[in-house]
RNA sequence: AGGCACGUAGCUCAGGGGGAGAGCGCUACCUUGACGCGGUAGAAGUCGGCGGUUCGAAACCGCCCGUGCCUACCA
């Protein structure tokens, strides 16, 4: 016999990278147009290529991996097209800081040096994630591995462009946009995050043209007082009626402004009077449009205040604020100065206040695009999962404001527009042109502005199966069948996606959206760096293996919004790998001598624990299956981890250590050892998807043919191993041996003494179930002799355990703690009670027998029996009990 | 301000109209020839509170309390 040598304990760190080396080599991943399989594809949220892998990245593509590792064994030609993202605020902010290292910075250096900076920066470090993405064990097809800046998405990016732009459905204009002066660049609405702050709430008084009159108005920015053009009050405001159409001069500036009616203005709050600042605010730039009022930008896009701020020219807007404050105060114009709590827009990436500024961009004109992108989701042609996202995905929708896509950076895709330098029209083509259409001028300039991140990765699902050419990946790969993500990204993202493909393919991007939780520390907070609280996945990894890991985030995926991942789960699983690696290298021993079977053996031949063990195995590829399907991962997970560990590992392994030791029976040695090869190869397929190297590791030690567990066959559900026979039987094993065994702890028996075992079962034929397994009871529960017994034989000093349908006995002579046994006998007694109280009072409802249903009734009237029958066979054990006590006593035995 | 989640054992979380579950932790015992990253047994919860629907609610509905998140142009 040759013995496997396997250590005792499992060592990812050993296998890991050796086995995903094999996968790669031998293109087990690579997706094949030519194929005769059903496509099943998706496109993997691409990673920034400034990122390093965070737990959000770690959950997302461990969900991703573990759906297309299940469809690849299924049978289905499977892509998993993987890329990054040029990410460009992100990216240009991280070149920029390291040029700023140098004493240098972008302005110095000029735009294309710098770009050429930033291609650099790429090549060097671009690739981390995606090598943190192998680690991961993600099974992408990397040779078809997409970048959003390279020459095939660069063409998609200016084909959309262009086609939106000559459809009206791209425009340029003025409008208030959300400035970040530190970036020097427009956001858009969703690069803007809102934190409620404490601040101050200023009431100035702006004196009339006409006497001596003043008008309050209120404000928490002050310093946008010098770009007001009006003050406007609610027309049905009785205090301000009159003063509609009055000149209010405008202080230190001494402007005239109009005082205007709207009915936007609040007549709650403040004094009901609001200075009007177009230039500043989103608010105040639509009454503006509304009145055909003056716009006055007072904030450089610096931050600093510009040459229209008279006197605060060139201060900072926050130095100014206080400045401006000061001389209300000395003039005794502020009046009032409170506490105030409010809501601030603040850069999504460096944090910096938000200036609403007045500016020229681009925009895309969303309605037309989102009608579609309602349809698609109303008619289900895409499915969004869980369903109570699809609320908020409406929601956005049905409210979508123009987008706002161009930035005013350097790393990105450049505006395919130009400017003709002799007439200034502008000429929006995929490459420069040759002449201006209007003066025939032949000079131009392109455009500087780059455009919004997202612009691409809204294209993500074509452009990466080559869109705009017809390629044979996308007729094959397009529409993709899920797109795998997290709620933090579903307008900045999904929503665009659905507006492209839709718009560009004619078709949904995807069948499915399914959107899993955000990974967040023990306190429920977000993970981030500036709070320190970031548990880095790749130390997980190297700590607990990253099966354990893969496999603690698919438990954890059921929640709906937040996982809290905890170090002991992953703890958990870890052991979890290790019993598995255990049970395996049990198996494996004795397996090998196995040299197959001559012929199949039928099923229904086979012994109890064999029958059962299939029956449940078959169970559990049902479970796993279903739940895959429907991306329940957390419910999949726990039912081949239970499976495993509970009933391949607790029950069987135990129940046939005997067969496979003992050398009597050779034929029933042989059909176990298939047996059990047939559901450890089985479990460990199941297991493949969520637990990819170490189920390879032991694959591989099976005697097989297969290359690769990765490209070996899902199991199947098959109705013919369905067995409620041996389900039942086993059952009732388990619990005399529970009985047994709790006796035992009970009584404080010694583990390892042999007990001898009276058995009471006078029901119909559950003696004679029994009688068949009496073996796995002997074996199990350590038993020297078992005999079965009727009522009138039943020894005065034994312990018991009163099942429903059978006594267990265990004879103690002297050695029977009578207290105990009392004790545990009452207070099984008050529990069944307890349980025939409820089950009495239903009965006794008339309402109940008649309005419930027939089998709900039937199921406690039986369940009412059988613990009648139960709590007389207690009280008689009670009985005997106590009359060994008394009799004990009155011998004086105490 | 609106909206959406969540509140179940000490901890982390499943489940979900008819007998309260898992993992970790805890207690006791066990080096039984795969595994002490193991085994066996055990203790532990008025399923956030109050109402309602129902024969029956931890689950469905309403309100309240607590927590988190998202959206929003109240200066």
């Amino acid at each position: 016999m040759e013995a496997q040598v396997l250590s005792k304990t499992y060592e990812p760190g050993a296998v890991e990278d050796k086995w995903y080396e094999y996968w790669m080599e031998r293109g087990f991943s690579r997706a094949d147009t030519d194929s005769t399989k059903a496509p099943y594809s998706i496109v993997i949220p691409p990673p920034n290529i400034t990122g390093s892998l965070h737990m959000g990245h770690a959950l997302n593509n461990t969900l991703q991996d573990i759906v297309i590792r299940f469809q690849r064994m299924r049978g289905f030609n499977v892509l998993w097209m993987p890329g990054t993202d040029h990410a460009g605020i992100a990216t240009q902010n991280v070149v920029e800081r390291k040029l700023a290292e140098q004493g240098l910075d972008r302005h110095g250096l000029g735009r294309e040096k710098f770009i050429e900076r930033v291609w650099q920066w790429k090549e060097q470090y671009g690739g981390v994630i995606t090598n943190q993405l192998k680690k991961l064990g993600a099974s992408c097809d990397w040779s078809r591995e997409r970048f959003t800046m390279d020459e095939g998405l660069s063409e998609a990016v200016r084909e959309v462009f262009v086609r939106l732009y000559h459809e009206d459905l791209i425009y340029k204009g003025n409008y208030i946009i959300n400035w970040c002066p530190r970036c020097r660049t427009a956001l858009s609405d969703l690069e803007v995050e809102h934190d409620e702050e404490s601040a101050k709430l200023y009431h100035l008084a702006y004196p009339l043209k006409s006497g001596g009159g003043l008008i309050t108005v209120v404000t928490t920015r002050p310093e946008t007082m010098l770009g007001d053009t009006a003050v406007a009050v609610n027309p049905k405001d009785d205090r301000y009626l009159v003063l509609i159409g009055e000149k209010v001069i405008l202080p230190i500036l001494y402007r005239e402004i109009p005082i205007i009616g709207d009915e936007h203005v609040d007549m709650e709050f403040g004094s009901g009077a609001l200075k009007v600042t177009p230039a500043h605010d989103l608010n105040d730039f639509e009454i503006a449009l509304a009145h055909g009022l003056e716009m006055v930008k007072v904030i450089d896009e610096d931050g600093k205040m510009g040459k229209e701020a008279g006197p605060y020219q060139g201060m900072d807007r926050f130095e100014c604020r206080k400045k401006i404050v000061g001389d209300f105060e000395r003039d005794g114009t502020l009046l009032k100065m409170e506490d105030y709590r409010h809501n601030v827009g603040h850069c999504y990436r460096c944090k910096t206040i938000i200036e609403p500024t007045l500016s020229k961009q681009w925009f895309v004109r969303t309605k037309p695009l989102a009608e579609a992108a309602i349809q698609a989701v109303t008619d289900r042609r895409t499915k969004i999962i869980p369903s109570v996202w699809e609320k908020t995905y409406f929601e956005w929708m049905n409210n979508i404001r123009d987008w706002c896509i161009s930035r005013q950076i350097w790393w990105g895709h450049r505006i395919p527009a130009w400017y003709c330098e002799k007439c200034d029209e502008i000429i929006v083509s995929k490459e420069e042109p040759h002449s201006c259409s209007r003066c025939g001028g032949r000079e131009f300039r392109q455009e500087t502005d780059v455009l919004d991140t997202w612009f691409s990765s809204a294209l993500w699902p074509f452009s990466t199966l080559g869109w705009p050419k017809e390629t044979e990946e996308l007729r094959v790969f397009y529409p993709t069948s899920v797109l795998i993500t997290g709620f933090d990204i579903l307008f900045f993202w999904v929503a665009r996606m659905m507006m492209m493909g839709l718009k560009f393919m004619g078709d949904v991007p995807f069948r499915h959206v399914y959107i899993h939780a955000l990974v967040r520390d023990i306190q429920g907070r977000k993970m981030s760096k500036s709070r320190g609280n970031v548990i880095d996945p790749l130390l997980v990894m190297k700590e607990y293996g990253t099966d354990a890991f893969r496999f603690t985030l698919a438990a954890f995926a059921a929640q709906g919004r937040d996982i809290c991942l905890s170090e002991e789960r992953i703890e958990g699983y870890r052991h979890f790998a290790n019993k598995i690696w255990n049970a395996s290298r049990f198996s494996l021993t004795n397996l090998a001598d196995f040299r197959g079977i001559a012929h199949e053996v039928d099923f229904h031949e086979m012994s109890l624990a064999n029958r059962w063990i299939l029956s449940r195995f078959n169970e559990t590829v049902r479970e796993v299956t279903e739940a895959l399907e429907e991306y329940r991962f957390n419910e999949g997970a726990q039912a081949i981890y239970h499976f495993i560990w509970h009933e391949f590992c607790d029950w069987f392994l135990e129940l046939i250590k005997p067969v496979l030791y003992g050398k009597d029976d050779q034929q029933e040695r042989t059909v176990t050892q298939y047996v059990l090869m047939r559901v450890l190869d089985g479990a460990l397929r199941l297991l493949h998807p969520f637990m990819p190297f170490i189920t390879e590791e032991i694959w591989q030690r099976l005697p097989q043919e297969g290359k690769s567990i990765m490209i070996a066959d899902f199991p199947r559900y098959d109705g013919g191993l369905r067995d409620e026979e041996a389900i039942g039987d086993m059952d009732l094993v388990m619990r005399t041996i529970g009985g047994i065994r709790n006796i035992r702890g009970e009584m404080d028996i010694a583990p390892n003494k042999r007990l001898d075992v009276l058995l009471l079962a006078e029901e119909d034929g559950i003696r004679e179930r029994l009688e068949q397994c009496r073996k796995y009871v002997i074996h199990l529960a350590r038993v020297d002799r078992l005999s079965f017994i009727t009522s009138g034989q039943k020894p005065r000093d034994a312990a018991r355990a009163v099942l429903r349908d059978m006594e267990i006995l265990v004879p103690m002579g002297k050695g029977l703690d009578l207290e105990g046994e009392v004790r545990r006998l009452k207070k099984e007694i008050h529990k069944v009670e307890k349980d025939l109280e409820i089950a009495d009072r239903k009965l006794s409802n008339d309402e109940f027998i008649s309005k419930a249903p027939e089998e709900v009734v039937e199921k406690v009237k039986l369940k009412k029996e059988a613990l009648l029958i139960r709590e007389k066979k207690l009280r008689e054990s009670l009985g005997k009990i106590l009359e060994i006590q008394g009799s004990t006593l009155s011998k004086g035995g105490r």
